[in-house]
DNA sequence: GTTAGAACTTGACGCTACGTCAATGTCAAG
DNA sequence: CTTGACATTGACGTAGCGTCAAGTTCTAAC
């Protein structure tokens, strides 16, 4: 006793397409190819068949199906491997939940979502060979350290004062003040204080050379556009580079 | 000012394949193309960029992205309806898991995995059409209505006497015995008592006659392999069929 | 001036699990 | 004999690029 291809895809609730192209992967081969080419299925396809769309729902690849069926891996070994993998994908799922309210949340208040791709120049993972090579290796380990003793709070705060000057910085920009005049000059002070405020800061590090550092920050700020974006482009990342060249000549 | 693609690939953190999969997507037009063919990107096309990436990472499709930066869309509105999806996609992770850990315990307990088909076969949503051809629409319904009736915890121990009753009809028609012998006779007792003890059985309902419905019931074991397979395919399933008959004749 | 090597270009295939035509052949019923 | 239902193989499309492949151009060394 067999079936025809639309017979078995109703009994077992799937199309007579997945069928075939279960044929075509070595999945499920038809029990019987009548002489006229067409596939017919007898019980134990059913059971196969149904045991595949059983794994399927369950979220296992057709590929890992197939090594359960052919005994190759055990079906609770697969299944267990398969819930990590699920388990890793709920939590990737909550990470990006998470993003995306507190982006819109930044988007209600009227912020401009800057801070992202301003700490991305800092982040340990993702730009670790650049930094490696702009600071050093020390730079780089003496950073991670700092970064991560910071904890949560302490990341976040320093994110957020991070954003509130780089508002500060444009706003002065388009003012047309001088750099080195009392606007700058304050938003320097602050600018350095944000870098050095907490302790183990890397501004401290590299040769501990605090007016070099401050300086030097100012140049990459103009040169590394990824900085500049923070403070109104190219122009804007300009003004910010003078006011620190003259408060470091000035106070450091 | 501007870069060449791979340059403004590494300041973004991206690859130049994506860069050019963005140009043809129409998303991310270089700036200029010089005589020679090559691609270079401004500040602008950067700050664009790092936008793109952004909403990326929360999980936006490349063409809800498109919308977003061609002003057709608000972001915030995009993010949120985005926010949606992202949450019905952790639901559906979240019962797969529960799925995949609970056949996980069957599958340590031993256990043959059959409850899931067999319920299939009564699943209101998925055979309404094929329900309602067997047995009418009204008894649909009223399956239906007894079904939801039964709450979680019944539902539960439902399935689980199915399984149990499944189990012991294949160890009997493995060991030789007659269906009109008194194993054979017990188990179809217990069967209908399966069938017809919770209050509002749909056994009672297909007209009230409880002896037709026995018998037409082991038929269907039979015809349908989606039931034989829970009683070890076609040759269990006529076991089942004729201790049923028997006892329906005896009995009812 | 030449030449090796790096960087650039435009195709085009590959991956998941099928859905969806397209063109054509087969079978049962009227 | 025709019609309609059902079968076949073949091939494109999906999301977002990774990854060759083959050919051109730039750069720096010799």
């Amino acid at each position: 006793m067999d079936w025809s291809i639309q017979e078995i895809a109703k009994l077992a609730g799937t199309t007579s397409r997945t069928l075939r192209h279960y044929g075509e992967l070595g999945l499920l081969a038809p029990s019987r190819i009548a002489a006229n080419g067409y596939r017919h299925y007898d019980e134990r396809a059913l059971v196969r068949l149904q045991r595949i769309l059983l794994l399927r729902e369950l979220g296992l690849g057709l590929p890992a199906i197939g090594e359960v069926l052919e005994g190759d891996a055990g079906e609770a070994h697969a299944l267990a491997a398969h819930l990590g993998w699920l388990r890793q994908e709920q939590q990737r799922l909550a990470r990006q939940i998470a993003s995306v309210e507190t982006t819109i949340e930044k988007l209600e208040g009227g912020e401009r979502l800057m801070a992202e791709e301003m700490f991305d120049g800092f982040d340990h993972t993702k730009y670790q060979d650049e930094v490696e090579e702009r600071w050093g290796k020390d730079a780089y380990a003496a950073g991670d350290r700092w970064w991560r003793g910071l904890g949560e709070a302490g990341q976040h705060e320093w994110k957020a004062r991070a954003e509130a000057l780089g508002r500060d910085w444009i706003a002065a920009a388009e003012s047309g003040v001088e750099p080195g005049g009392p606007e700058g000059q304050a938003l320097a002070k602050r600018h350095v204080e944000w870098l050095t405020g907490i302790p183990g800061t890397p501004a401290a590090k590299p040769g501990g050379d605090v007016k070099a550092y401050v300086i030097g920050l100012g140049e990459m700020y103009v040169a590394d556009p990824r900085f500049g974006v923070n403070y109104g482009g190219t122009e804007g990342a300009e003004f910010v580079r003078d006011a620190l060249r003259a408060y470091a000549d000035r106070e450091l």
